[in-house]
DNA sequence: GATGAATGAGGTTTCATTCAT
DNA sequence: GATGAATGAAACCTCATTCAT
């Protein structure tokens, strides 16, 4: 890895810290470049404006989750689809426990895609998010975790671990949704983790997948 | 009602339409007080500040979601405490539809109020909010909603049409984790609601809701 | 003339106080809300960005030089054209003295609306400048001058005054140019206006409009 | 000619471009670099600032136009000094066409030199302007255009070519202003060059010409 | 000598909030 | 009470200049 690498990474690094600890709109550039070490001029130099920077870490977001589920996939060659479908989950939950601001990133960026021609008002960012140069290499990767999913649940049909008939979809937005809305519910600005009405993570977390493998296993 | 609370809810009615159309961080009091049709002036008079603005739409939220709740519970007095339940829910889903803007706000609040001391910097905005007078009005029927859910699954047990014996808040949290996860995945700005990845809105409420009955009578 | 009308011309009067001594790049808008005696926020509630200050006074320079055009034909109806077109020039020369910035702002515009497609760089002063609110009200004067001229040279041909037959416009870019030019050799940024290798501004003028007559007279 | 010459000429040819494109205020040294093809340290190895750049920029415009001056001359010793006197102004017409840099160089010259403590404020370019090593330089070539015009008009006096008794410098000087002029009025940014109401170059130029030749004949 | 990453002062613009009328 | 002009603290971003490699 090159010098400027690494300080492309440093960069990342502190900008994800602050942006997790205070959120983006709050979030200045200043604040990260002190946090990476350097002066602002040289996350300018990298980074080209606040909304590069940002979708530069949605990027490295979705590059980290589909590693993770490939990799999960990968142990999972000699198991039913099924297992694999849980697995995914599991990974994802996993992800999104330890990332949250991924998660936060991912989402945005969901809604930014899905916001075709936004008001007159507010277009700034949604704007300048869609000229920022990773904005295209997240469209080409964005849709392989859920490709991954469906594609383990219709295994899971031929190998008959899936009984479930209902459209794959349906079952796997079901479960991201559950796991978004979980984080969401228990994370103030993807900094402070905690319990929520006397119910623990790894509680409800063990509780959500056999949830899920029912529901994979409902006929 | 007096001209005062007239122009409080004008006030709050524009908030909402521009905080909706364009997120808290960007939105300026200006746009507020011109949606309002009248000056920044008065709506600092009525509300000292944006974050107070934000409370009180917050406790706006709370009470009509309290409001809902009560409402479909008095019409499900004869019915078992499942039906209570899947009624809340549904309750909960099409109140989620119709004001994400609330739903926003909520999850907001929990996490504001879960950040007991966030960190040195970007706490202005949580400081702000928990100034707001607002702020403990919100604090003393936050818990409604869930307690509202618990007594009907307990009312469950009792008549056998809960057979589930997890914990109560287990089974409310993840049906609630979904549905504000599924507007996380289905929204953007709180404005543009589209089907995701060939998945309709009222295909999937009756999907969640079967999966939520299934899961109450599950032993 | 209204409050608001005042604090406008007081910030021209500053704006124009600054781009005359350091010149509309080096100038700060600090530095204008300071010479106007408030703040920089006033300055850009009533101008929208430096351009559209800086097109304002463009604009009151071509109002300017107009009103002064037209008082002088008033003064000049009686007269032969010949005379008239002495008089416009006389009354150009005057302005160009009194308010070397009005000539610099004019020229800045010209070239502005000539260059219609400029180049990929340095375009964004032009296009915030073709952006301003003053932009188009400049384009529906701009001509007046010219008109005018062009009609008192036609009146001179009419009465006999004006013999030379060459186009007007010839006879009139030709004494416009040669003021504009003699602004450029003798001023600096504007402010400093001295003697040109020993040729004072007074022979200057008397010469200079005398080589005018005898151009008019001109078979 | 070394390699340090060549690459100095290099800079000087980019920075021309460059600044001619766009002005000096909206250029960028980066700009400079790139289009020499060479690094932005290499540009400051050979010129030690913009300011600095500019002024050799600006020597080496008083250089070509005292060349051609001198060559002018060199092919009229056997004309008359009218015939001199015309023949430096077409050089001049025709350097200003080919060269409006260097004529706008060589007016932001004079204005530096003519302020001679110039305000408080904006008194930094000219204050880097001055501490060139070019300054001096150009300080002792830039009389040499005038001195040689008033230098053919006595020499047309002595032949009698020349009628016009009043002060060479007062003939000379207009003649300038007007050629100066005239690339103000039809020039945007030094770069697109354009009719101006009706009236072509060539047109303009032989008019122009015409015009001198009558003032110096006139008694 | 050449390179280009690094710096940081400085500039424009925004907007929550205040307050005189 | 209502208004909207005024304020000024930030925030983003630029770019001339430096300097280690």
């Amino acid at each position: 890895m090159g010098k400027r690498e690494i300080r492309q990474v440093m960069i990342l690094d502190a900008a994800e810290k602050v942006f997790e600890a205070v959120g983006f709109a709050n979030a200045k550039m200043e604040t990260v470049a002190g946090e990476a070490g350097m002066s602002k001029g040289s996350v300018y130099f990298y980074f080209q404006s606040k909304e590069n920077l940002y979708m530069a870490i949605t990027y490295r977001g979705m590059q980290k989750l589909n590693d993770l589920m490939y990799r999960c996939l990968a142990g999972h060659k000699e198991n039913t689809g099924a297992a694999g479908v849980i697995g995914l989950l599991e990974t994802y939950i996993d992800f999104a426990e330890d990332f949250p601001l991924y998660i936060e990133a991912l989402l945005d960026y969901m809604a930014v895609n899905r916001s075709a021609a936004s008001g007159p008002d507010g277009a700034k960012l949604t704007e300048a998010m869609r000229e920022s140069i990773y904005y295209q290499k997240i469209q080409d990767i964005q849709n392989i975790p859920i490709s991954l999913a469906v594609g383990e649940i219709e295994r899971g049909w031929l190998d008959g671990s899936v009984k479930n008939k209902n459209k794959p979809e349906l079952l796997f937005i079901t479960a991201w949704a559950t796991i978004v809305g979980y984080l969401k519910l228990t994370t103030a600005s993807g900094k402070h983790r905690s319990t929520l009405h006397k119910i623990g993570r790894t509680e409800w977390k063990k509780y959500v997948l056999q949830l899920m493998k029912d529901q994979l296993e409902h006929p």
